[in-house]
Formats: structure tokens, sequence, C-alpha cells
RNA sequence: GGGCGAUUAGCUCAGUUGGUUAGAGCGCAUGCCUCACAUGCAUGAGGUCACCUGUUCGAAUCAGGUAUCGCCCA
């Protein structure tokens, strides 16, 4: 083979990427096979919506569960992960309109089954997009499995859900506050709708009572245009200032009305004037109020927020702000507005399209939550289900123990209708698995759909069972449910994942997942979230272009710390390029290294007879590796992708590319070719761990090798050696002190690379001695510090420069270069650090109290740093003295 | 108002049950195109771990409080 061409100097993850995804995908090495033995792990996607394009927020929560996948495949589970789309109701609505009103229409100009047409085309335009875009990341997804929430089997999974939720009593219809957008022109949940501090007035109105014009009872209120429809004035019962008024009448200026002044604790004594206004339809404090004094609910804004003909003909038609603007103006020239104050309070907007929302009364399908809640509680209490980072368990739990009935309809036309069916004859209700043909009660034809839909939210919290066949008792259900995990981010857990807890269990009686990681909020450099309608932030398509997927994906990965955020830019993603390549050209040396020697078995042999010189490093480095494969296994199994990506990036870069081969590079040119099966089997377990963070490159170099298993996707995760840890291993780390130690001298000395230096060592130890100079080291040392000799001596050389290390000294003979005040320098440098640290532990082990409650090991630990750091001062003052 | 998180090197962040000479990447300085890699190699500078008070023989780490910033919920 030509190096150059097959192998380049530069990793180029664009000449491979696709190669491999597509051998993956032709292999169907992401489909599970259901004949196997092997343990069961699932994930199913959190389902990417049909509006959107991949962000930087799917290519992290996307890569964790790629490494989720991946590692547990190489770790012999039968894996599978579900891909697919979520239908978006509200959102896709938001989008197809937007264009529609380029057009000055809107989606009632087209009519309900038009507009469907147009949702549909949007949907196979655009729902493959993201997927097809996860593909470029490398994920592991199952694509003979993609699901879109309104396939057929799924919208029988949402029809079936619903049917029996109402069957036992758990969804009803009525009356309630909601919160409407009357852009939207739908009712949204509690849950859509965001709140912001709005600096706004507070304005006094005077309410005179009926009995004496003359008397007035102020009230304060941020919508004075709701006192259309007020149908009371309250105070707190406790309140003194007010007890004279409580049971007399008012009347509301410019409407006229009678109202009740009733009495309430639930008035807040503390707001404006201590007395409110009551209005019923649009307020759900006041609507509670109604209810229990029965006071009357005039509803006097529409649907699109205009008020209606319950309210007197002069503002009939107006918006919600023409009509405060009108009222105000009213209220002044009639003498009722009292005073106007600065206030700000919390406003709310929809979350989709930022409209000001309008608290409502209105005629909606709800869900009992309460009773579902109970045990979707427990499962977590009892760590059935577990959150990660487990501070999310109480968020969770929180908002479980507080929860309120779900609104479910929507006034919108794209997602599963309400499968209730009214009979316009005897006005009967049906709510049914199919569609029927006639009414159940009086067989009239003359039957109707509701005009609803349901929250989308509804479809998706059967997600990780409608995605696997139910309500069929199919085999992937029997197999993969409960899934495994589920990745996600903050903001949906309320929305989405407390939801899939309840439906699993009630419908399944299993929780749908047994661990819940919440990933990172990644924010831009500066700290603000990434907003592609604000254009900040960076788009990882490109990123994946520009950099390779792999670069990408250890970046994310390496940044993915228990944090709540991280900061992320273009830059950062030079970490994980710069080690693609790192991996390549180490690749590249490794296959250097082994060509001369014969097939290595694909076994580590470790060597337990350490009869060449060499073979000691070999043993030395299996030890470094075994506490790897210990520490990135617990890791990940801990769900730790940072620490698992640093331990990693760590040990491949400056334990095995900065000792282990530089030292099998000087094996090799001395004849030595005994690392061969140490390195090809290391080399094979590194690329194996970092597979899951990294598919792409080290599926390339894996083929490179005469690696058994025709993909490493098809391999196994490495075991730790059966190794135990000797005392001659510390003769490596000692090699590798002193070839610092001399490239230290070196640089400080200010010695050029080119110019020869000696090297002296001064040891009591024969031990020592004999490793130094008539084992192998000599070679390493000489050719990595760049040394011309290594000679034994029991004294320093004048004219030389000095390092002290453990048992040990060496001397490099400067004759006429040594520059001696640098040398004192160095050496005053370090007696003051060691003086600093001596004098640590002298502290500790002079107090008694240290000695007598300590532990044992800590107690010995710190005596043989004390007479190290004595001895090694020692000898370091006697140097300086032989300098002066 | 309640909850959660952050505050560690110039920047961005690690630091798993309290005991390490407090680490990394970027940036910076110096020297190197050394036959895997300049997306690189070697060496080095740089930190009173936000502040206060406790607990402890011992605190970046635990407890209480303060300050600043951020997120979530009402």
């Amino acid at each position: 083979m030509s190096e150059k061409t097959d192998f380049p100097a530069q990793y180029n993850p664009k000449a491979v990427e696709k190669k491999w995804y597509n051998f993956w995908l032709e292999n169907k090495f992401f489909t599970p096979d259901l004949s196997s033995k092997k343990p069961r792990y699932c994930i199913t996607i959190p389902p990417p919506n049909i509006t959107g394009v991949l962000h930087m927020g799917h290519a992290l929560n996307s890569t964790i569960q790629d490494i989720m996948i991946r590692f547990k495949k190489l770790q012999g589970y039968e894996t599978l992960w579900v891909p697919g789309t979520d239908h978006a109701s509200i959102a896709t609505h938001n989008q197809i309109e937007k264009r529609l009103a380029k057009e000055g229409k809107t989606r009632f100009d087209l009519g309900r089954d038009e507009f469907l047409k147009l949702a549909w085309e949007w949907k196979e335009k655009h729902a493959n997009i993201i997927l097809e875009q996860l593909k470029t990341l490398g994920a592991a997804c199952d694509w003979s499995r993609t699901r879109f929430t309104m396939d057929p089997d799924l919208s029988r999974a949402v029809r079936e859900a619903f049917v029996r939720y109402y069957e036992k009593g758990l969804i009803y219809k009525g009356y309630y506050i909601v919160n409407w957008c009357p852009r939207c022109r739908t009712s949204i949940s509690d849950l859509e709708v965001k709140y912001k501090e709005t600096k706004t007035k507070l304005w006094f109105i005077k309410y005179p009572l009926k009995d004496n014009q003359e008397q007035c009872i102020v009230v304060a209120t941020t919508r004075p245009e709701t006192m259309l429809g007020d149908t009371a004035l309250a105070v707190n019962p406790s309140d003194f200032r007010y007890n004279e008024f409580i049971g007399k009448t008012a009347i509301v200026p410019l409407v006229n009305r009678e109202v009740p002044i009733i009495a309430d604790a639930r008035v807040d004594i503390e707001f404006g004037t201590g007395a409110v206004k009551v209005t019923p339809a649009h307020d759900p404090v006041d609507f509670e109020l109604a209810k229990t004094h029965n006071l009357a609910f005039i509803k006097i804004l529409d649907e699109d927020a205009r008020v209606t003909k319950d309210a007197p003909p002069k503002y009939q038609g107006l918006t919600r702000e023409e009509a405060r603007d009108q009222i105000l103006l009213d209220l002044e020239t009639n003498g009722y507005l009292l005073k106007t104050e600065d206030y700000e309070h919390r406003v709310g907007r929809c979350a989709r399209c930022d409209t000001i929302t309008e608290p409502m009364i209105s005629l909606q399908w709800f869900l009992k939550t309460k009773e579902l809640a109970a045990p979707a509680i427990k499962k977590v209490e009892d760590g059935t289900v577990k959150f990660y980072p487990e501070r999310w368990r109480k968020v969770y739990l929180d908002w479980m123990y507080n929860i309120k009935d779900w609104c479910i309809s929507r006034q919108l036309w794209w997602g599963h209708r309400i499968p209730a069916f009214y009979c316009d004859d005897c006005g009967y209700m049906m709510v049914t698995r199919t569609d029927p043909n006639e009414c159940s009660k009086c067989h009239s034809k003359n039957i109707r759909q509701d005009e609803d839909i349901l929250d989308t939210w509804f479809s998706s919290a059967l997600w990780p069972f409608s995605v696997l066949g139910w309500p069929e008792d199919t085999q992937d259900l029997r197999e993969f449910y409960p899934t495994n995990f589920l990745s996600t981010d903050p903001d949906i857990i309320f929305l989405w994942v407390a939801r899939m807890i309840m439906s699993g269990l009630e419908f399944l009686s299993q929780v749908p997942f047994y661990d819940v990681y919440i990933h990172s909020t990644i924010l831009t450099e500066t700290g603000e979230r990434m907003s592609r309608s604000k254009g900040i932030g960076v788009d990882p398509v490109i990123l994946i272009d520009k950099y390779g997927a792999c670069a990408l994906r250890f970046t994310l990965a390496y940044l993915e710390t228990e944090s709540q955020t991280y900061r992320f830019w273009e830059k950062r993603v030079e970490l994980g390029r710069n080690f693609a390549n790192k991996i390549w050209n180490a690749g590249r040396l490794v296959k250097i290294l082994l060509e001369a020697s014969e097939a290595p078995l694909n076994e580590l042999q470790i060597p337990l007879e350490l009869t060449n010189d060499f073979t000691l490093i070999d043993r030395w480095f299996i030890s470094k590796y075994k506490n790897l494969v210990i520490k990135v296994t617990s890791s990940l199994e801990r769900y730790q992708f940072s620490l698992a990506a640093q331990e990693l990036y760590e040990f491949f870069w400056h334990q095995f590319c900065d000792w282990y081969l530089e030292f099998c590079k000087i094996r090799k040119r001395n004849g030595d070719n005994s690392f061969a099966n140490c390195l090809y089997n290391i080399f094979k377990g590194l690329l194996v761990m970092l597979h899951p963070f990294m598919p792409f490159i080290t599926e390339e170099l894996w083929h490179k090798f005469s690696y058994p298993e025709k993909s490493i996707l098809l391999s196994s995760w490495p075991t730790p050696p059966e190794i135990a840890q000797t005392s001659q291993e510390d003769f490596i780390t000692l090699m590798c002190e002193i070839i610092t130690a001399l490239r230290s001298i070196r640089s400080e000395m200010r010695l050029p690379i080119n110019k020869p230096i000696d090297c002296l060592v001064n040891t009591s130890s024969q031990e020592i001695l004999n490793f130094l100079l008539k084992s192998k080291a000599s070679l390493i040392i000489k050719e990595l510090a760049k040394i011309n000799e290594i000679k034994q001596t029991d004294k320093r050389p004048p004219n030389s420069s000095t390092a002290v290390l453990k048992d040990l000294e060496v001397y490099v003979p400067l004759s006429g270069l040594i520059d001696i005040e640098k040398e004192k320098d160095r050496i005053k440098k370090e007696i003051l650090e060691l003086e600093t640290l001596l004098n640590k532990t002298n502290v500790l082990l002079g107090n008694p109290q240290f000695l007598e409650k300590a532990k044992l090991e800590v107690i010995e630990q710190e005596k043989v740093r004390q007479k190290t750091f004595e001895e090694k001062l020692k000898r370091l003052k006697a140097i300086l003295v032989s300098l002066e």
C-alpha cells in the first residue's frame, strides 16, 4: 500500500464519514437481532419536531444517546435506538400560518381540509431533514423503525389512550379558565405560557355604592378593560377598612352594573387598596371566587381578544388594547379614575408566538392528573426511575406534588382529532375507538366529530411505547419495554418526562425508562441562550462539515459535565479536531511499528517473565491501561461523559503517545519487537473505548489493522487486564522522571538540542544503578533526553547542573557552559518549594491531635512525605553550598 | 416569594464520598519543521479555590450566612 495516499499525515473526516455510515447501514448494525440471547438495551429518541433543523442542543443530546447505544452494544447488549419525529401541532401551525399571512390569508380562509393538505406537504418536505442531519453526526438509530407521531399506528395508540382514559373517567369536558392565545386562536397549557416581568401601570378606579353614590370603594387593577365583565367586588374579611362595605352593592362604572361586595379570605390585603374587582370569566382566581360565591360569568373578550356584545355597545368589537385606552379615557372624563401608579408584574405570553395570552373561560377537554401522578411519584421516590444529575429529581417531584389537571384540547387542526362524536338530534356524545356511523342512542346519522385536536404532548407522552407498537402486544414491546435510558433537556421535564412516566404506568403498569439524563443547556461564548431567530449561536451542520463529526462529538462530550449550562463557540471544536488528528497519527505510527513484527495475537499477553529489559515497559503500561479501563467504564456507567472523555484524552495523548509510543520507537530502532502484542492490543482497546465518542475515525483506523471483527462496532468493550502492580514498575516511572529532569535542565540552561550533553547519576541503590546503566533504559534516556553518555559517579562534579530525585541525583556537567547564577536560582527555587511542603507536613505531624485522630494510612503517608522532603532538601542545600 | 445552579489560572471549565505539590484546554513566554502528527514536540510562567462564620486533627470539598450572576416554579 502507498503510505502517503492511504494513510495521509492529516485526518480527513470527509473522506471516511459517509463511507462508514453507509457500511453500518448496509450491514444493518443498528437493527437489533431479536433472536439473540443478549440482554436488551433501548433508547427512544426525544422526537425532534418537524419544523426544526439540527441545532446544538440536538447535537449534544444525540451524541449522548449515541455514546450510550454504542457503549452498551460493545458491552454485549442487543441495542435499539428508535428515531422519529413529532408533528408539533402548534409550531407547525405557526410556520404555515406565517406563510399564509404573507399572502394576506389566515387558515380560516383555507378551511380545515386545505390547511391539512399544506401541513402534510410540509411534513413530507421537512420531517426528514433533521433525521438526515442526525446521520451526519453518526447516530446509530435503527432507521427501519423510524416513527412519526401521526403515523397510523401511533395515531391509533393516541386514540386508544384517549378512550381508555375517558372510559376510566379521567377525561372530562367543561368550562374552565384556560390560557388562550388570540394569535394561535387556541387554548394552551399552563406550561406553554411564559411569564415576563413587564413594566405597566396600576390603575385605581372608583366604584360608587348603590345606596350612596357619593361614597365609593376604590379598587386597583392592571387590567381596567376587564371591568366590562365585573360581577363583584371583593375584600378580605379580616381587613377592618372594609368591614362596613361587605354585603353592600356597588355599581360598575361605564357599565352601570350592580354588583355585590363580597368577603373572601383569598383576597390579598396588601395588593392595591385591598379591594379588588372580580371578573370571573377572565381571571383564574376570580373564577374560583365566583364558584364559591355564585357570581355570574360574563365573557367580554372573544377568541380574537375583541370585546364581545355582552359589553356596552360603545366598546363592542374593539381589541383589548383599544378597549383599555377607551375605558381609561372614559373613566377619567367621568371622574372614576382616582390615580395611576407605575407597576411591574408578570405578563403571560404564548411560548410559541409571544402574543400576550388571555385567561379566558372556555369549553375544553381535561385530563385528571392527581390519580395518574400518584404512582409516577412513587416510582421516582423509590428509585425505580432515577434522574441524572440527581438534583432534577426534586424538580420533578415538586411539580408532580402540585400537579393540576391538564387541558388537552386545542382549537387547531394539525394533530390528533378528539374521538368524540355528537348527535345533533339527541345531543348524545360518543367517545369511540373507531368512527361511528350513527348515534348509538337514537341511531340518527346526523352525527359530527368534535372539532378540537389533542395537545401534541398527549401523543408524545405515549412515545416510548407507541413507537414499539402499543396497543398491540408486539415483540418489540415485549423485548424493549421498559426502555433503559432517556436523555433530554431540562425544559421538558414537566411537558414530557413526567407525562411519559404517568402514561407508561397507566397503560403498561411499568415505567417507560429507568434512567433519565438531563443534559446541559449550551450557551454562546457570552453566556446567552443560543437562538436561531436571534441569529446567535453556532450551527452544528456547519461544524461537522468543517471539523468532522468525531471532532464535534468529542468536544461536546468533553464539555458535558454536571453543570446546568456550558459555553460553546466554534474554536472549542479544535479540541476535538486536534485530538482526532492525534489519534490518526498515533495510528500511523502504530502501523509502522507493527509492520515488521509477526501478526500479533488478539489477546493481550501479560508479560510475567521480565526476561527482556524492555518488557518491563509493557508491564508498566498495562498497569496504567488497566486503571484507564476501570475509570472510563465506571464514568460512562454513571453518565459522567466529560470525565470519561477527559480520561481518554489524557491517557491517549499524554501516556500513550508521549511515553509509550516513544519507548516503542526506540525499542524498534534497537531491534526489539517484543512490544508488538501489548501495543497492538492496547491500541485496539483504546480505539474501542474511543468509539462511542468518535465512531468514524475509530472505524477507519480499525480497518487499517488486522483486528478480527469486520467492524469495531462488533468488537467488545475491554475488560481490565488481570495484572498485579509490581514495585519494578517504579523503575519506569523513575526513568520518565529522569528524562523530564534532563529536558528541564536543557531548556532552563538554554542548551540547544544539537548541543551534546552527558549525564552522571549518583545513587546508593545498586538496583537503580543496574537499571539505569546496564539495562536498556540507558538507551531510552539517551534518546529522549538527547544525552551522549550516562555514567555513574559518587560526587557532584563542579560546574554541573543538578536534578535531585528520590534516592538519586542527576548531574549534567557543563564545563564552560554553566551559568552559576542561573543554576543557583534553579536550586533556590526548588528549595523554597520544598520548604513550604515540608513545613506543612511538620505542622501536621507535630500536632498530637492529628496523630491521634487521623487515619493510619494518612499518617503513614505524611511520614513518608516528611522523610522524602527532608532528604531532598538536605541534598539541595548541600548543592547550593558547593555552588557558592 | 420558593427551589436549583454558578463563583477555582488572562479566558472557558474539571476537581466522585474532607487528607493531591489544586488540574485541563485555549491564550501567553522560550526553544524546536527531531524520520506519526506544526491540528505538532519540549520547557516554563500564571491560582490567598467570591466573602464571612462555623464543624473538624485537617476544608476548594461539609454546615450556616453574605454578595454577584444565571435558570426554573408560583
